[in-house]
DNA sequence: CGGCGGGTTGAGTCGCATCAACATGCGTGG
DNA sequence: CCACGCATGTTGATGCGACTCAACCCGCCG
């Protein structure tokens, strides 16, 4: 079983084997977290960069007057602050949506190892760069955006970001999606009952079933037409094969 | 007169004359944009990292239902691709709102830069930390905020933001916002005339003025406590001094 | 003078929020 | 084993915030 982050990283960036494990060596301590609970409260200082492992996490923020905006989502394998960019204090929280296992990276390890070959650096500023484009999509979604929509964008690009990290199953175009409607309300910036009422329209077109926690996209391209979908910003250029140090390809499945 | 790049940096880091000369260094060549024109077109592959020398300008994109949305703005002493994480092609346009000064930072030498100090390294990484900071709190505005909460919001920021560049005047709390109300409307996922509407509303109860160009804020703290402004994510630890070699201040009116 | 970019206003509509009730499934404790 | 509470999902009724369309105004400039 790969781990997700490397899996992630394999999309946007070419690795060694020792690069790999470079990598896996700052994911070896990790702790578990229920579901939500914080990761990391607002206003702390953490000292360990969160690395989600297992389960879905978020980035979020409540206003005075309760309302609170999910700000970004973590799959498994996305750093909480990519690259490590690590604030002094925390102005918003990190939190769990799910049960999560959460690596804890040392914010001065991922600096080093940055260090250590200009293809790990690229590897991080890749993901860095593609955290960034999520997040503004996001931003566009929240601005531009109706309901049916921003639903369908988020689906669309779940089911990429999903797939990179091989929890889509395979042809079926059909994933796991453990979160509560409210928190979609809270992630797509609407009220929960009319992200109940916007997903009843995408059932009822055909686009879409949601059966207990499992979502299964039934026209794809119709749904990237509806929702505007353009998958440029996740930055992919394919699965990419394992390299030896010597930069020719590896058998991945030796792994 | 200090480079705007320079001063928001003070805001954040503490740098000796030299690192200011490095700095400086960097935004050597410099172009003129007209209003309206693109800095970066959408899909292209710069060379160059756009700075913001003079006027404003913004990062955007069109959706194919003509629809536009303003992702971040960038004001004097902005970067547009903060700390050089340029992709490989650009999933999103830069535009000049009004006409602009552009430096072109070339790309190679924004890191070698950062290398010379950590000092420097900080201060591109604290850059790179506010602007993330700024597009998320612009993304809960979108997603939770209404509309004149939104504008609030919006006026407090520039009011801190422009103050750091020295683009206030004094006591007044007045600043100049050359950019028009459609402008407004893309940037805050609003049409343009509940923009008007929302900034009459505004106006009527005192918080602001706004004639031709210039934006006066009458009622500060109201203007936070409606639109639940907290300035913690601009992360400034204050105007600092400048250092000398050692650490040791030095008069910043010697520049 | 006419055209044009920018701002302002009115009328009508609709998307989405809010409030409220009810259904369902599940875990827990009596 | 059932009763209960609780979290989640669903549905209906109503109201408001924001959009759209359309007209009109103003200042500026060619």
């Amino acid at each position: 079983m790969v781990h997700p982050f490397l899996r992630k990283l394999r999309h946007g960036a070419r690795l060694t084997k020792e690069h790999e494990e470079t990598f896996l060596r700052l994911t070896q301590s990790t702790r578990t977290i229920g579901a939500r609970e914080d990761v990391v409260p607002l206003g702390g200082q953490p000292r360990y960069l969160p690395l989600v492992v297992d389960g879905w996490a978020c980035r979020y923020t409540t206003l005075e007057n309760g309302r609170r905006q999910i700000i970004s989502l973590f799959l498994p394998g996305d750093l909480c602050e990519p690259f490590g960019v690590l604030p002094r204090f925390m102005d918003h929280a990190i939190g769990a949506l799910t049960p999560c296992v959460i690596a804890q990276v040392r914010t001065d390890a991922i600096r080093s190892v940055a260090q250590l070959s200009p293809r790990i650096e690229e590897a991080l500023w890749w993901d860095l760069l593609v955290a960034s484009a999520i997040e503004r999509e996001h931003l566009v979604s929240l601005g531009r955006r109706s309901a049916t929509e921003r639903l369908g964008h988020l689906f669309c690009e779940l089911h990429l970001r999903l797939g990179m990290i091989g929890l889509v199953d395979g042809d079926e175009l059909s994933y796991d999606m453990p979160i509560t409607q409210a928190d979609l309300g809270d992630l797509l910036g609407l009220s929960m009952v009319h992200i109940n009422r916007s997903l009843q329209e995408l059932r009822k077109t055909g686009m879409i079933s949601l059966r207990g926690r499992r979502l299964t996209i039934h026209n794809l391209e119709g749904l990237r037409e509806l929702a505007f979908f353009d998958d440029g910003y996740l930055h992919r250029f394919g699965p990419l094969s394992l390299l030896n140090a010597d930069g020719s390809d590896v058998n991945q499945t030796s792994l």
